[in-house]
RNA sequence: GGCCUCAUCGUCUAGCGGCUAGGACACCAGGUUCUCAUCCUGGCAACCGGGGUUCGAUUCCCCGUGAGGUCACCA
């Protein structure tokens, strides 16, 4: 049995997004669960478009996520070159084989003249053939004028993998552009020469292209080549639209949720569950379920909408996941850049208090700051705090001088902290909510923070007992009587 | 406009003739001696409409409606 194919097959016009690479996603799922190829092809047919650098971009973008290629651009392969441009002649080739036998004729019509016969259609509220005006005695195409091919209007029913059966009528099928006038091929002509060549079992695409289909159905039949398994995706949706996701509606670069420190396997996850799912209520899957479970036929027959607040919650499941030691070296490049100065095991028991609050890596430094940096006392954390904002500033200083008297005898270990924050509790009186607020806003200043006792163990005792002595400063200066 | 596709909570979805329509995210409430988060418990919330078929339709069929795609010398 031939080995399954499948491939991604972008064009280099800028960066790849979450909606971009479903498909990629999918087709790599696909080939890893039945031992096949994943490919990947440049269609860099369109110079005008291009985008300097978005090559290179893709091929990290694939890399970062961990979806390698086991052919491409870059690594070559067995059916090199895979960069269209660099695959004229086979394309040439092919159309010339067309003209021999009849199927394929060079367009006579400049640009506006065309473009005045689908004006002319559109305004009478009728799709646009060009067939209706094919030529009778199309000149000898000289490469100079687009090569158009000379269809055979039929009704085609065929099967996609994921919609099922599909059939449309003749009044699709139209003599479309297999080469245009600058010599590159279209997409329609050189991705089926291509896939063909490339030996593609598998065409996974999204459903911009599903129209398209009897044309190519029609196309292969005068190539005499067999088309491969077409499973059409469903669009993913931005968010409030009902529209494809497009970068026009913020889809980001999905090299900026990597730097952002949103793990790979978190974010193939999330894609992979974003219109598919195995049947269960399993909603977190490790690459390898994904390979195992992953099959056509449970996708989505609709668009899905990309929410971002998903893709928190699984990364920061991940995250809460990962063992410590491996979490450290994921993190190495976020966190503050005072936190330089500290040595690797007190950074790791910081790491391990917030561990559980981190959603993406990107937040450690603003998470972790006060561990490292001692920050100035914010008196708006004291007005606009709903318990202590009754307090005077008399109250305050007093309970923070018996607080820091307590805490003068305590080791600073975890367990004797609890006990002597119990002892306060009793001693002045005051709930919780008061003083170990007081207690947390001292010694943090921050408007959240792992438990108090966990803190102030990891700030240590000089460290602690210092910051309530700025805070107390900083009431009395602030104070005036 | 023609052609094609799609349609379950706000969002992601389970369901493949009989269920109090299930789960997850988000949100709300409570609990975990403080905050944020985690975790636990509970809550809110959906079958687009109308006809059929059937003893019985979320499910099958038809017609509407709505949404999307496409009708490029872009992919």
């Amino acid at each position: 049995m031939k080995p399954l194919r499948t491939r991604f097959a972008p064009s280099p016009t800028g960066y790849l997004h979450v909606g971009g690479i479903r498909t990629a996603v999918f087709a790599w799922l696909l080939a890893r669960q039945n031992q096949g190829q994943f490919i990947l092809r440049l269609e860099d047919t369109d110079k005008k478009r291009e985008v300097a650098g978005s090559e290179q971009h893709v091929m990290k973008s694939l890399r970062a996520l961990g979806l390698m290629y086991d052919e491409g651009p870059d690594i070559g392969g067995p059916f090199a070159p895979y960069r269209q441009s660099e695959r004229l002649n086979s394309y040439k080739q092919k159309a010339q084989k067309l003209i021999e036998a009849g199927r394929a004729y060079s367009d006579p019509y400049t640009a506006s003249e065309v473009q005045a016969f689908r004006e002319q259609a559109v305004g009478q509220k009728r799709p646009f053939l060009y067939r209706n005006h094919r030529p009778d005695k199309p000149p000898a195409w000289d490469g100079t004028k687009p090569l158009r091919f000379k269809s055979d209007p039929k009704g085609y029913k065929w099967h996609d993998a994921i919609l099922g059966d599909l059939s449309t009528g003749p009044e699709v099928i139209d003599d479309f552009i297999l080469l245009k006038s600058d010599g590159y091929p279209t997409y329609n002509f050189a991705h089926i020469i291509d896939d063909s060549e490339m030996q593609i079992t598998h065409l996974i695409r999204g459903q911009e292209f599903i129209a398209s289909v009897p044309n190519y159905l029609n196309l292969y039949e005068a190539l005499k080549l067999e088309p491969p398994v077409m499973a059409t995706v469903p669009h993913i949706l931005g968010p409030g639209g009902r529209k494809k996701l497009s970068k026009r509606d913020g889809a980001k670069d999905v090299l900026d949720y990597i730097r952002d420190g949103f793990l790979p396997e978190a974010l193939i996850n999330f894609i992979a569950t974003l219109g598919w799912n195995d049947g269960t209520e399993q909603e977190i899957f490790s690459r390898e379920e994904l390979v195992e479970k992953f099959s056509l036929d449970r996708v989505h027959l609709s668009g899905a909408h990309f929410d971002e607040r998903r893709l928190l919650w699984v990364n920061g499941s991940y995250i809460r996941n990962l063992q410590l030691n491996d979490l450290y070296e994921r993190v190495r490049d976020y966190w503050p850049s005072e936190a330089q100065s500290y040595e690797e095991d007190y950074k790791k028991q910081v790491l391990g208090l917030v561990q559980e609050r981190l959603k993406y890596f990107a937040e450690l430094s603003e998470i972790s700051n006060f561990f490292f940096v001692d920050l100035p006392p914010d008196p708006a954390l004291i007005t606009e705090h709903k318990q202590l904002k009754k307090l005077s500033k008399v109250e305050l200083i007093d309970l923070l001088k018996q607080t820091k008297a307590a805490l003068q005898e305590s080791d600073f270990a975890v367990g004797d902290l609890t006990m002597r924050l119990n002892q306060l509790l009793e001693q002045t009186g005051h709930k919780p909510a008061v003083l170990f607020s007081l207690i947390r806003i001292a010694t943090t200043q921050a408007a959240a923070s792992p438990g108090l006792a966990d803190t102030l163990a990891e700030l240590g005792k000089s460290r602690s007992l210092q910051r309530l002595d700025k805070q107390l400063s900083a009431f009395s200066t602030g104070l005036g009587h």
